[in-house]
RNA sequence: GCCGAAGUGGCGGAACGGCAGACGCGGCGGUCUCAAAAACCGUUGGGGGUCAUUCCCCAUGUGGGUUCGAGUCCCACCUUCGGCACCA
């Protein structure tokens, strides 16, 4: 039972006590399966998915600023009629249980399990609308089983390979990492910010750059401009033509790439990137020594911390020419670090003139900087700075005189006429290299034989379960590598010894189809309950933080995509809209961190105001896709509010109610603010508009709370007003708002119920005030009937004191109504 | 450097091209109380004039522009925050 309060009209009133009714009704929730849903519904199926959380052992304010106003989305969807959808796992394979096993002596397993089992119960305080039944945890064997079976089709369809290269290794990590994880100049690993070093490793990568191009299309989902254009970045696409440098008295060619045929003439030099495979072939004996010093260099500057901003771009001469193909130019070749591996063909043809890097380098090497492009007023003097503007064409055969936009195609349409190269398109994205050298993974279903070679687990073995046993030493490989009765095997095809693969996957390999198995997470047939698949699959909305943008919401898109190719699914995205929260920050706007000491703890809130409060706040602080501060004083404002709802509902009408004159009158007026409030409130909560949705409703409660005092408690419409606000809190708030409902007399439960709908006639205002201007500035105000016409309103306006002060002595040229808003009078 | 977003009271933030500052926090004044807290009521952008209701001026990062009217649209700039990193 809650404090018990004297009024001062002397009844007793019990106060709002979230403590003693959140419990008890997520006890009844859980009980009567409230919140489990089912495909065979005759509403509308809603498939609302929020991004599922890393099993860190916490959960944080930034996971309630996530899920909070998310499961008042969805519980508002749910009141709108949909079968909703809403559901909730883990993320549970990664570096840190596997951190915490080497450090601490836990194991993984062990870790994470405890982890989510506590973060679980954190969870359920949010009394979020979760269906618990459908919960996946991406570590157990009955899940990751189904991550193994996806990329054995993705390596039977040929999307799956394994390649020798040059990958990015983390040595703090021990591990390779995707390019997607390496950030920032200095290539730091994205999970521990240590700069990363070059390995030469066999590594299996799926084929995401057979994508590239549909992953450029977003035509099929409602995505926000800002992830479209991070992942077009990323892919970054970009046209050109390839075409081959021939070397004179040899058979060899070096195929480059430039965006710019329009500058082919001014090529003076040519250069290979020092993991080049003509290098060796090209280099002449004089210069071998010094281009194996520059080689060797460079390899070790990425091992190096690379501070410097602008980095000096050299290179060495390999003594060796090439001829560019459109005036027989014999020119230099050059190796250069500034030429990049895994861009284009790892060559380029250097034209100083109108390349920036091109021209430091020549510069610095005494090369020749001819001008092919001139610019508007180009002089005739040699640049000093490279020209990378359109211009018209110099210096460049037939093609002179020409614009060098124009010359663009005219000189990629003569290469390709002539044989000498064609049009191409570039793709800055790799394919996705999904090795990892660590424990705590699902383990790749692949076996070496030595007689059959690379062999995929059959289906039928999967899981290929991870030893428990494993010993978590960090040696830069797996340590599935010397955990013995798991590596060495037989094959699965001829019976002889053969080894396991040791590496686990990528976790984003987990999360690119965790939405598809919460559809049916018992299913053992396949990953997915064609039934329920079909029914619920694709996600319809998905909300999350940003900072996935390029890895797994590019993942997820391609896996889905590769999936469909596979026949697995049959759908082009896996989720139709995205929206992205923004980030919840410290009381000193700074983001929380424990060295700062301005770590907020939901659970602490959740223990003196109420989860309802914490929700209602996270939601009130202001635009969901902005973020912002928290203030311990705007929670409690929020438990203010819930108090006086409570209040309002709760307790007793005075004894003495203030008459009313006009009952017909105040019934209309009450009648029409909760029809805008409905109408407001509900066009809010379609947009995301969290904070304003609850400053309608405190507006709302406020009239309320003031109409309480009056004879209108009397009217019938006080009681359905009173209903639409608890009905219009309870996706909120859904504690305080069954709690109400239920000491309304009404039926259980208010999750059950209906949103209300507001009715535009009801809504319609009876009198507007409009505002008069003069010239613009507002000097007077009128109450019109928004039925009035523009005449009516005008002289109405002119004749109005504040309007006269400013005619008087002047000429009025011109009057503007605005109806329903304002009249502007203009005058000279 | 390239791409993107944003600049509004003491604070978080509201504002279909139409009354800038909704709602909340904080502040101030009051009611209640022996007192305090809580709660409730009132008030609260800055400046000026008036005994005073009233009235006037200035205010949405800066400077221009379009418009009867601009926080909102256009141009330039400044600042902040994100993304990318020699991408040929």
């Amino acid at each position: 039972m809650g404090a018990l309060l004297f009024t001062p009209g002397g009844n007793m009133a019990e106060a709002y006590s979230p403590q003693d009714i959140e419990r008890k009704w997520r006890d009844r929730w859980a009980e009567d399966r409230l919140y489990n849903v089912s495909p065979t519904s005759d509403r509308p199926k809603y498939y609302y998915l929020t991004m599922l959380p890393y099993t860190s052992g916490d959960l944080h304010i930034g996971h309630w600023y996530a899920m909070a106003p998310a499961d008042a989305k969805a519980r508002f969807l749910r009141m709108q009629g949909y079968n909703v959808l809403f559901p909730m796992g883990f993320d549970a394979f990664g570096l840190p249980a596997e951190n915490a096993a080497i450090k601490r002596g836990i194991h993984p397993m062990k870790w994470t399990l405890d982890n989510v089992a506590r973060m679980r119960e954190q969870l359920k305080t949010m009394g979020a609308m979760f269906d618990w039944d459908r919960e996946m945890v991406s570590c157990l064997p009955d899940y990751y089983r189904w991550t193994q079976w996806f990329f054995l089709q993705f390596y039977k369809h040929g999307l799956a390979y394994r390649d020798r290269s040059p990958v990015d290794f983390c040595p703090v990590c021990n591990t390779t990492l995707a390019r997607e994880q390496v950030w920032g100049e200095d290539r730091h690993c994205e999970r521990c910010g240590t700069p990363v070093v070059k390995r030469d490793l066999e590594q299996w990568l799926f084929r995401m750059t057979n994508y590239a191009e549909e992953l450029l299309d977003f035509s099929k989902i409602e995505w926000p401009e800002r992830v479209r254009a991070m992942q077009t970045n990323w892919i970054g696409r970009s046209e050109g033509v390839q075409f081959d440098l021939v070397i004179p008295d040899s058979n060899l060619k070096i195929p480059v790439f430039t965006t710019r045929p329009d500058t082919v003439f001014g090529m003076t030099f040519a250069v290979l990137a020092p993991e080049h495979e003509l290098v060796d072939l090209l280099t002449i004996n004089d210069r071998a020594a010094e281009v194996d010093q520059y080689r060797v260099q460079a390899a070790r500057q990425s091992e190096v911390e690379r501070l410097s901003t602008e980095r000096e771009r050299d290179g060495v001469f390999i003594g060796t020419y090439a001829v560019n193909p459109m005036n027989g130019e014999r020119v230099p070749i050059f190796v250069a670090d500034y030429v990049l591996t895994g861009y284009g063909t790892g060559a380029i043809m250097g034209v100083p003139a109108h390349d920036t890097r091109d021209f430091d380098f020549a510069q610095r090497y005494g090369l020749p900087i001819p001008v092919v492009i001139a610019p508007p007023d180009w002089d005739g003097k040699p640049l000093t700075e490279a020209y990378v503007e359109p211009g018209t064409m110099v210096n460049s055969g037939q093609f002179d005189g020409l614009s060098s936009t124009d010359a663009w195609d005219r000189i990629a349409e003569y290469m390709e006429g002539h044989g000498i190269g064609k049009r191409t398109i570039n793709y800055r994205v790799h394919d996705w290299l999904i090795s990892r050298q660590r424990y705590w993974g699902a383990p790749i279903p692949i076996v070496y034989c030595e007689k059959c070679g690379t062999v995929p687990v059959p289906e039928d073995q999967l899981p290929v379960l991870l030893p428990e046993d494993a010993e978590f030493l960090p040696t830069g490989e797996s340590p599935l590598r010397y955990h013995e009765g798991f590596r060495y095997t037989t094959c699965p095809t001829c019976g002889g010894p053969a080894e396991r693969e040791t590496d686990t996957m990528d976790t984003f390999m987990c999360s690119s189809w965790y939405h598809m198995r919460y559809t049916s997470p018992g299913y053992d047939q396949g990953p997915i309950d064609p039934v329920e698949g079909k029914y619920w699959l694709p996600v319809d909305l998905y909300t999350g933080g940003i900072e996935h943008a390029t890895m797994h919401l590019l993942y997820t898109r391609f896996f889905t995509k590769a999936c469909r190719d596979m026949g697995i699914l049959d759908f082009d995205e896996p989720m139709l809209r995205l929206y992205n929260q923004g980030i919840i920050l410290g009381e000193d706007n700074e983001k929380m961190s424990k060295s700062r000491g301005n770590v907020v703890n939901p659970d602490d809130f959740v223990s003196s105001t109420g989860a309802d409060s914490m929700r209602a706040y996270l939601m009130f602080i202001g635009p969901w896709d902005e973020g912002g501060p928290w203030n311990t004083r705007g929670i409690e404002g929020i438990y203010r509010f819930l108090s006086r709802v409570w209040a309002l509902v709760v307790d007793p009408t005075p004894e003495t109610l203030e008459p009313v004159a006009d009952m017909a009158r105040a019934e209309r007026d009450l009648q029409r603010v909760m029809h805008k409030t409905i109408r407001k409130v509900t066009d809010d909560f379609e947009a995301f508009r969290f904070n304003t949705m609850l400053a309608a409703l405190m507006e709302y409660n406020n009239y309320l709370v003031k109409a309480k005092q009056t004879a209108l408690t009397r009217s019938p419409v006080w009681q359905e007003a009173l209903e639409a606000l608890v009905l219009m809190l309870a996706p909120s708030c859904p504690h305080i708002g069954e709690e109400l409902w239920e000491r309304m007399g009404k039926p259980y439960s208010v999750h059950q119920q209906e949103w209300p709908v507001w009715n535009e006639e009801l809504a319609k205002d009876d009198v507007v005030t409009v505002a008069v201007q003069v010239n613009g500035r507002v000097r007077d105000r009128i109450d019109v009937d928004p039925e009035s016409s523009e005449d009516e309103v005008q002289a109405l306006a002119l004749a109005t004191p504040g309007a006269q002060r400013h005619i008087e002595g002047k000429q009025v040229v011109k009057v503007i109504y605005a109806p329903g808003r304002l009249v502007n009078i203009v005058v000279r």
